[in-house]
DNA sequence: GTGAAAGCGCTAACAG
DNA sequence: CTGTTAGCGCTTTCAC
């Protein structure tokens, strides 16, 4: 049969609502399925540990369908990214899974990996410009823009709200920027709210001493724009300081602490094991059930309370 | 070979990693398995809408493995119900997807149903008394809890509280009374907040003119435990009365409309689509792929405030 | 280029 | 009761 018969035929096939048997054909195809995964080390980092759950997860359930998974870790740095990235665009497979931390590097390296043709997802933060990729995660402005309702719950009077910066030595993504972003545009587009004030501080991880009492004078409500709530929420526990409203992000062990001692009151979940799992579910039903998947998936903006919280049962 | 030797050529298949291919194995047997899906008739219930939605998507999903749904609908009232028992009794099937809105017949039914052998997953509410069934859905009592808490936020002046229950005419499951329950318990717990007062209020549903602004003279929040929370804020719209929080359940249109002009502050979300989803996928899972599955699945108590609503893209 | 045949891993039917 | 075999629906190989 000629190409064009070879057309003609599944017109004709797909006409008279043929489906082609998914577990027959995998099952004589006798293949495998290799995805890599590409992401920062996960040891002692418990958002990452999550992720990788979530796509252990996945590999457990998929392996039976051919599934195979392939690691490949970045430290937190850009040589180390930089080194790993050959690696990866050595390896041969069907898939890619990808955290792409480094803005810039990110891009150049999935310009790069296009010529491979091989579908990519990325997780935790999206690379826009690349509109052929696919993403799970959440939508960092519009969480942000959430924080902002958060904050402003319920308050008539004067309000003096601090954006608490804590970042790594080393910057990566510009999410918690876009985070501080949608934050402040609620204030925009909410006019009444004229009452709040608003000031900036920030300090590097690893100068965790640099807090000072000042920093919180006057303060009613703090923003972390990322999973750090927990050293300002010790900060003013330390310090017998009551009646601040902390808004956070994730559920690490030391969030969750606070949350359940009433001294943080919102963190926003970004749901890392979901992400994790949808990634590779993605490339599972793109591939190997070679379904057309939607290319973006907006991970919900779930608040968390310590009323809604529950450990997530193993 | 006896049987005997099959167990023990079995345990030493299992002793060396072996996994039985299940894509073969589905294709040799060459069989539908049918699930059946009893549930209450959905035309102009939303909520229902939404679980037949995330049915539908998994029968989509998991038709290719050979799964297939026949469904048993019923009117809202216990007759309709023990009519259609007689036929889902009847049904020959290798799972059951079911929703028990009335209490007393729903045990009788299941105690019937058990005869058969056959798994069932509930979803919406859960019959506590038959623990070997499984349940996707909330925790009702929880899901109070979190509502009393919402209700309590950053309020430092007396409060009096309004639990507003609109009931169907003919009632059903006791959901909402256990959802009532937990909002109470909040308050029992929290001995500082001392400064609640409570009050019920109770309509039916047909009777929507039996509103008066007698009702809410001095309310400062209303909770209403199941999905009509819009009656509320329809009547409070309708009577100028601003300042109100407003507490509900469930995502429908009507509360979405006034979730976003502001009047309803909070909804929990008990994904109905996802219920529906991962009831399906429940028997999937356990007769299809044969695997082991949790017997209880909670879904997760999602507070939804309008910046963190999105409609569902389809 | 084309069509027949083998075989993916498993189950069920069928002889022995 | 046991062991052999056909065949599930598809892909790939191999003769022609």
């Amino acid at each position: 049969m000629t190409q064009d018969n070879v057309d003609k035929v599944n017109a004709i096939i797909e006409k008279y609502g043929y489906k082609r048997n998914i577990l027959a054909s995998n099952l004589a195809l006798n293949k495998k399925f290799r995805f890599a995964v590409f992401l920062p080390k996960y040891e002692n980092i418990e958002y990452w540990k999550s992720q990788i759950i979530g796509i252990e997860k996945a590999a457990v359930e998929f392996g039976k369908f051919g599934v195979v998974l392939d690691y490949f870790f970045y430290d937190f740095n850009a040589i180390s990214f930089k080194k790993e990235i050959k690696k990866v665009l050595d390896f041969e497979c069907d898939g890619l899974l990808f955290a792409p931390i480094f803005y810039e590097e990110s891009v150049q390296f999935l310009n790069e990996y296009q010529k491979k043709n091989i579908p990519v997802v990325m997780i935790d933060s999206n690379i826009s410009s690349n509109q052929e990729h696919a993403y799970v995660g959440q939508d960092a402005f519009q969480s942000g823009y959430l924080a902002g309702r958060l904050s402003s719950f319920a308050v008539k009077n004067e309000r003096q709200i601090l954006i608490f910066k804590i970042t790594r030595e080393i910057e990566s993504t510009s999410v918690y920027k876009q985070r501080i972003d949608g934050f402040y545009s609620f204030f925009k587009d909410n006019e009444g709210l004229t009452n709040f004030k608003f000031s900036e501080v920030t300090i590097k991880d690893s100068g965790i001493d640099q807090l000072n009492l000042e920093m919180f004078s006057g303060i009613n409500s703090v923003f972390v724009p990322n999973s750090r709530a927990y050293i300002v929420a010790r900060f003013l526990e330390q310090n017998h300081i009551k009646g601040v409203r902390i808004i956070g992000y994730d559920l690490l062990k030391e969030n969750i602490e606070y949350l359940n001692k009433g001294i943080i009151d919102f963190l926003i979940n970004q749901r890392p094991e979901e992400q994790g799992y949808l990634g590779i579910n993605y490339l599972y039903k793109k591939m190997v059930l070679q379904e057309i998947v939607e290319n973006t998936h907006y991970i919900p903006l779930e608040i968390i309370l310590k009323e809604n919280y529950f450990p997530v049962k193993k």
